[in-house]
DNA sequence: CGGAGTGTAAGATCGGCGTCGAACACTCGC
DNA sequence: GCGAGTGTTCGACGCCGATCTTACACTCCG
């Protein structure tokens, strides 16, 4: 068989490309996905997991912040063993949507 | 007394640069907003009045919509007469959130 | 195998926002 | 002054989204 690590269906991912603008602003719109951004954007790509992030709700919203997120092209996940870890797409939705993801990060430091 | 046009409370207006990047945000991820500033920017300053916008909600919905876009500096409003006009503060709101208002107007043309 | 860690899914709740209808305020022109 | 036109305000309603809790699935490791 496929001696591959996992057998969990791959998260669907929409490509930046087949986002509505509206779509990415009511994403960004969000304070704790506003956050989950920043504080990805901080880290090296793959390294962080969806349950190592500094936000005032439970993992369940955490999860459900990611799918939008993911929805809108603003982050890739792929699963490593029993991790999902994640990365921000930057060039590619910086591409659909210039200036957008600076604004968002230049904001507060 | 004061011969002005009007005894109307003009409207409280919000700098851009008192205006958080969540704040615009959110005014722009709603559709009828969207398609008012769209709609407004295709306009000379000063020329469009709040009821004379094609969108499909009554003339309520679309006071409190302004009241938003108000809220978030993206559009400066002047009682004339009977009617109240509107402007879009493009150089200011640009200048605040650089890219942004190109980026929802370039979008679908 | 069995437990710990991690993430998702389903169901329920709750608050907020967009909407409407009606009432009110103001301006203009007759 | 009176009516028409324009816009705001208020209360109520409905819906969508954010959140929680619980339960489940999968992976790693002992």
């Amino acid at each position: 068989m496929s001696s591959r690590t996992s057998h969990r269906s791959a998260p669907a991912h929409t490509h930046p490309d087949d986002v509505a603008v509206q779509t990415a602003l009511a994403a960004l719109a969000d304070p704790v996905r506003l956050r989950l951004v920043r504080e990805l954007a901080k880290a090296e790509d793959w390294t962080r997991t969806c349950g190592s992030f500094d936000v005032p709700v439970g993992k369940a919203a955490c999860s459900h912040h990611f799918a939008v997120l993911r929805a809108a092209g603003l982050v890739e996940q792929r699963d490593e063993g029993a991790r999902r870890l994640n990365r921000l797409r930057r060039a590619e939705f910086d591409a659909r949507f210039p200036g957008l993801l600076d604004l968002v990060l230049r904001e507060d430091g």
